[in-house]
DNA sequence: TAAATTTTTTAGACAAAACTAAAAAATACT
DNA sequence: AGTATTTTTTAGTTTTGTCTAAAAAATTTA
């Protein structure tokens, strides 16, 4: 039957957006994407990535060397972003207008993102006041893919007495955004390092100048401050 | 890779749901749906659907007999109201929260009537304010399947001199609508029949109170009028 | 550097959903 | 009733995207 997207539009199967979106995400973080990484990603198994990659190369939207990792092209990245840019726009949406909590938004937006209509998405944005981040703190591409970068670092590696304000969250799943907002922490909210502890690398943190919270390791990797 | 619509929600596949929803408008209009008439809504050649038809029928979706036409079953009926629910929900989102006019929601709400998540929908159905008609006039059903019907009947049966409101049309192609557009119809128009043109079975229309239009038999017959 | 391990690719299958061409059933027309 | 026409189904392909198992390349380890 197809998807009812239109072809003038959209280029790319929704299996293809899924790999293109992987491969810019793990881009960000190491350069190149590696087999593995895509497939652990989209919960596929390397061999389909393989299959893929070939794809998306005939296709010109990855740069691909066999048995090495792999960079998006410079089409490609254009459809990643757009991509990025329409998920970070439904999520606002979601949170914003529908009442979502930031934990219940990413699988919704993991759908939305496919819907294909430049119109569809250029009315969503002006109707959401044009927003330059999503609810995770994430900053959303404008039509030609620029985006604001806010300087920031993770909450473990803040001086002690520094005053910052938590700007994105690494770790998405609702697992983590769960825990947060159990202990308070929440984007814009203030915090400083009271202390670090040796043992486990732990912090004891100042929430809003108000209660103090322990936090481990782990959790502050996945914290980004700033400002 | 799949859409990521989850499956403890959602039993069908996106091509399965259209053939459902075709299925059901069909019915809508003949008791049973014919083999050709799937096909054409659905723009697939007939052994397409019958290959899907037997599909349906071992999900039990449909009531099928070989060379019989089909109707939904329970379970199927559940699954087109569900869809058609969703499909009018949107189009009324698109036209009220993001000004798309009433010509251009149909082919964007084809694609996100398959976003699948009651949570979505349950707030989309709030934050709309829970509204019971489409932009075009067609009623939406509540989370049971249930909807209102106000009675209706084609313009080109209304009795001259009586004065009625516009409550729906037939036709939602993109071109009938913006030639609804161009003459001033639209959904609540008041509109009286001054004189029926025996030639070509054509009607000259009183609308708003305002100006006299002269309608085609075709056109006629595709506006919903009553109350 | 040679062996062991890990990563990636290839080969071969499979399911979903479409197609064309041909056969079969149902319906319409002398 | 018997033929012609239309409708529907079957048979056999194709494309997309997945999988497992096995081979090949790259990397790590001894
Ligand atoms: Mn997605
Ligand atoms: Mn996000
Ligand atoms: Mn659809
Ligand atoms: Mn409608």
């Amino acid at each position: 039957m197809k998807d009812h997207r239109v072809t003038t539009e959209n280029q790319y199967t929704l299996a293809e957006e899924d790999y293109i979106k992987a491969i810019y995400h793990i881009c960000q973080q190491s350069q190149e994407a590696q087999t593995n990484d895509i497939a652990d990603r989209l919960h596929t198994k390397p061999a389909s990535v393989s299959d893929m990659l070939k794809k998306l190369a005939d296709k010109k939207v990855l740069n691909y060397i066999k048995y090495r990792g792999v960079t998006l092209t410079e089409e490609g990245m254009k459809a990643a972003l757009n991509l990025v840019r329409k998920h970070r726009l439904w999520e606002v949406f979601l949170v914003e207008k529908l009442n979502f909590s930031w934990d219940e938004v990413h699988e919704v937006a993991e759908q939305l993102e496919h819907i294909d209509s430049a119109l569809l998405i250029e009315r969503l944005d002006a109707f959401l006041g044009f927003p330059k981040f999503d609810p995770h703190g994430d900053p959303i591409p404008n039509e030609k893919g620029e985006f604001v970068v806010k300087p920031h670092i993770p909450l473990g590696e803040m001086e002690i007495g520094v005053t910052g304000k938590v700007l994105a969250v690494q770790d998405i799943s609702a697992s983590f955004l769960q825990y947060l907002n159990k202990v308070g922490i929440y984007i814009g909210a203030k915090v400083s390092i009271l202390d670090k502890i040796d043992y486990d690398g732990s912090l004891e943190v100042k929430l809003d100048e108000q209660k103090t919270i322990l936090v481990s390791k782990e959790v502050a990797k996945n914290i980004f401050v700033g400002e």
